[in-house]
DNA sequence: GTCCCGTCCTGTC
DNA sequence: GACAGGACGGGAC
């Protein structure tokens, strides 16, 4: 394999955000923290030969520093899922159809892919979400109320605080 | 409120 | 191919 994958490090509000991508679009992202080692190590995991860049995505760096700043902003970059399976890049596609503000449960997200009986399955898929915030995730929360789990560093706090976040625009 | 079982997909063996 | 484990749901108690 030889495919360029470049990665970049800004800062917004909440601390650093790390995106990772190649040339069909975004595999990775990763939430603010306020060490910007911490979020490079996060987003690169082990990979190596990820090439800095800057200017990477900067439409979307501007996304998503407005978006740490309260405003309503929609990511509708090109994602890179290629090599996730068919039923998780299912959840993804329909967990970015999710608008900003709302949020479903876990069963009504997988409905909407054919399989209303499916929710487990849907958490399952999330859980492995290599892009949160850009896939909203953080938007499906269980039947019951309440806020459900979170695989990002933070855990359901950051999950909170993100639907605080966009709740009170 | 808590417990338990059903459900469906993924990762590992 | 089989099995265990999950960001869940719903009924039973």
């Amino acid at each position: 394999m030889n495919e360029t994958i470049k990665y970049t490090v800004f800062k917004t509000q909440w601390g650093y955000f790390g995106l990772l991508a190649n040339e069909k679009g975004v595999i990775r992202a990763c939430l603010p923290c306020t060490d910007r080692k911490t979020v490079e190590k996060n987003l690169l995991g082990g990979l190596e030969g990820a090439e800095f860049d800057k200017n990477l995505l900067k439409a979307l760096q501007g996304k998503i520093i407005a978006y740490f700043e309260g405003s309503g902003v929609k990511f509708d970059s090109h994602l890179a899922l290629d090599n996730l399976p068919t039923f998780t890049k299912k959840v993804l596609d329909a967990c970015q159809r999710i608008p900003a503000g709302k949020t479903i449960t876990y069963s009504e997200l997988a409905a909407m892919i054919g399989n209303p009986r499916a929710s487990r399955a849907v958490g399952n898929a999330l859980a492995k979400n290599p892009i949160p915030l850009v896939i909203p995730c953080h938007r499906v929360i269980r039947t019951d109320g309440s806020i459900g789990n979170f695989s990002a560093p933070g855990g359901s706090s950051t999950k909170k605080k993100l639907l605080a976040l966009e709740s009170k625009r």
